[in-house]
DNA sequence: GTTGGGAGAATTTTT
DNA sequence: TTCTCCCAAC
């Protein structure tokens, strides 16, 4: 019997135990939630419930295997039952099974956001749309996708930007149209298809619906905040018979509206579930009471919240710091300063972060972190498994598994010399439309229509594929990627790309993956769903993790948290940033997102405010400090003046 | 048809 | 200053 008197405070009781129904838990930063959440599965485990009839949704892959470690450790092994990922992973595990059932084969692939991007101006060439004002891939691909996770059609979502444009709306849809086409044919399916295909399934098929709402008799959502409409249908629809629905979340912490998540979601759960029971947890935790100060300070006053104060539990500190500076070469000399002051203090670099508003921001420190020697991890905007490079060995492992994988094959094949996208055309459809690597014939029809210079480069390849099928490495991805890239990929890579010895790192770290999955196919239909924060988590889990100070975003250090943070940028402009200012609850937002960035700090947060930004092209222009420390009353920090510190 | 060079534009956040 | 696209040479 768990002792939950002794393991949790009185509100984080109240949630973990409460009884059947729907349960809202406002839970500000740093309060335990996690901790409840944990017991929360703990006791409905204890009460009797099957695991395999939990559902527990999170915002990041990291975040649901933490929460089952920790789980794992109370209640043991059982909790591997539990269903649990992000949403997109469990319409991916939905859809793995059904998808025939709306048109889908089920081993469809996904798409990720370069292949989308790819995709659609396929669409725009097929088209012969040539006006030279007519929208870009990348605004196309954001577009579909908005109006995708807002569950709206295109139409309704072109803003005043593209109508500025001239462009005829009609020829936006037809891409549109076109896109959706192109994805059916490749048995293809993007992100946002994930949801919107996943909740189509159990709409439109009332048995599978049943069965799953049957199925799971608790589901959990953390971040419920961060959800979009299609997510909130989704789990209205699965919890519709036994309505026990328990969602975690902090509206403070809603940062992610750009990507349709509407926090009304979280705001409007008492109405749509009228006999909830809501429960706040305030008491924070995790940050020393002058941090809390500043937290509470630069997010009261947003509108539409459910109010909430951060109550500290820690002993008092020291003030945060605010750094006053001239420019961008200077912050990073003085983060550096800082840096070494607080090792001398006794913290590991690990126990450090720099966040940021925009990756490009993190330039100049990362450059001068170099040449002082300070070792940093960077979690970077591109994941590790839609580089280049990564991609290309996983179009590989498609082709040995997907005879029908036409975007697999032409991504392996174009590594042949002198082979483009006419040869390719030309390949596919004599071997009719398919490549079936399995067998010998079809490999030997390949070989055939090819000239003797890309053929001497494929043998290796044909070798491969042949012990792919006739060894069963099928279990074994790791020796194939080896395999692989020992006789084929090592040379093509050294004359296609720079740093290749670092790229060569990632793939063994591909191999090291591959391993953990059950087979070659069963890796494929994960694998774009993984993340760089997850790639990050695991890495330290394996204990892997060397002593370095980590940079990254503010959006990535989500329900992350460090003893020692530094925010830099914090100026009008960069942070908030002057684009999501034009827009309506702009301001909002970024405040939240702010509010965010200050929460992550156990014991030292350092804002730091440069006042001079300077182009690459050489010009300089002077920013304001940001809205979020002009604000801030004066006597909640320190500050002080460039070297003066 | 493919490849590589050169000119031009452009810098938010992510499953 | 880096990525992307277009055009000219192989």
């Amino acid at each position: 019997m768990i002792n939950y008197e002794k393991i949790l405070n009185p509100e984080q009781r109240q949630a973990a135990t409460a009884g059947d129904g729907p349960l809202l838990v406002l839970a500000a930063a740093g309060t335990g939630k996690t901790h409840t959440l944990v017991y929360r599965v703990a006791h409905l485990l204890e009460r009797g419930v099957p695991p395999e009839a939990i559902l527990l949704l999170t915002f990041t892959n990291r975040a649901a295997l933490e929460m089952l470690e920790r789980a794992r450790a109370v209640c043991g092994d059982q909790v591997g039952s539990v269903w649990s990922g992000t949403f997109h992973h469990v319409c991916n595990r939905f859809l793995r099974r059904y998808a025939d059932r709306i048109g889908f084969r089920n081993d469809f692939i996904i798409l990720d956001r370069d292949d989308a991007r790819s995709l659609i101006d396929g669409c725009i060439k097929d088209l012969h749309i040539q006006s030279k004002d007519f929208p870009k891939k990348d605004v196309l691909a954001s577009l579909f996708s908005n109006a995708a996770s807002r569950g709206l059609g295109i139409g309704d979502v072109i803003d005043e930007n593209l109508e500025a444009l001239r462009v005829d709306v009609a020829d936006i849809i037809r891409v549109g149209e076109a896109y959706v086409a192109k994805k059916a044919g490749l048995q293809a399916m993007d992100f946002d298809d994930l949801l919107t295909q996943g909740l189509r399934l159990i709409t439109e098929h009332a048995d599978i619906c049943r069965s799953y709402q049957e199925r799971f008799e608790h589901i959990l959502v953390d971040e419920y905040q961060d959800t979009n409409g299609p997510q909130a249908k989704l789990v209205d629809l699965l919890a519709a018979q036994r309505r026990n629905v328990m969602a975690v979340g902090d509206d403070f912490q809603c940062i992610y509206s750009w990507r349709g998540a509407d926090f009304r979601n979280i705001m409007e759960f008492p109405k749509r579930y009228p006999s909830c029971v809501i429960i706040k947890l305030e008491r924070n935790y995790r940050s020393v009471p002058e941090i809390l100060a500043v937290a509470n300070a630069c997010i009261a006053g947003n509108p539409d919240q459910f109010q909430k104060v951060l109550r500290a539990t820690r002993p008092e500190r020291a003030k945060p710091r605010v750094l006053r500076l001239r420019d961008g070469n200077e912050q990073a000399d003085a983060v550096i300063r800082l840096i070494r002051r607080y090792r001398d203090d006794g913290y590991r670099f690990a126990d450090m972060v720099v966040l940021y508003r925009a990756h490009f921001h993190s330039i100049e420190l990362q450059v001068a972190l170099g040449r002082a020697g300070i070792p940093c991890r960077i979690t970077s905007g591109v994941g590790v498994f839609e580089q280049a490079h990564v991609k290309d060995v996983l179009a590989m492992l498609r082709v040995c598994t997907r005879p029908d994988d036409r975007l697999g094959f032409d991504r392996l094949l174009g590594m042949l010399r002198g082979v483009g996208i006419k040869t390719l055309d030309g390949w596919w459809a004599k071997l009719g439309e398919r490549f079936d690597s399995a067998d010998p014939a079809q490999r030997q029809a390949l070989a055939a229509l090819m000239r003797p210079s890309a053929r001497g480069e494929w043998e290796p390849l044909d070798k491969l594929f042949g012990e792919y099928h006739d060894e069963g490495l099928a279990a074994n991805g790791g020796e194939l990627i080896e395999r692989f890239f020992e006789r084929f990929y090592k040379t093509y890579m050294a004359r296609t790309y720079e740093f290749a010895d670092r790229r060569a790192e990632d793939i063994r770290e591909l191999e090291v993956q591959i391993m953990r999955a059950a087979s070659v196919p069963a890796f494929l239909s994960e694998v774009a769903l993984l993340t760089n924060v997850d790639h990050e988590y695991n890495r330290r889990n394996r204990g892997e993790e060397e002593d370095a100070v980590q940079l990254g975003t503010v959006h990535q250090a989500k329900g992350l948290e460090w003893p020692v943070v530094f925010v830099i940028w914090a100026a009008e402009g960069m942070f908030p940033s002057s684009r999501t200012l034009d827009e309506p609850s702009g301001d909002a937002e970024e405040r939240r997102l702010f509010y965010v960035a200050v929460t992550r700090a156990r014991d030292e947060l350092v804002l730091a405010v440069p006042e001079i930004r300077r182009t690459r092209d050489g010009g300089m222009f002077f920013c304001k400090p940001s809205r979020f420390i002009s604000e801030l009353p004066r006597e909640l920090v320190r500050e002080s003046f460039g070297n003066r510190m």
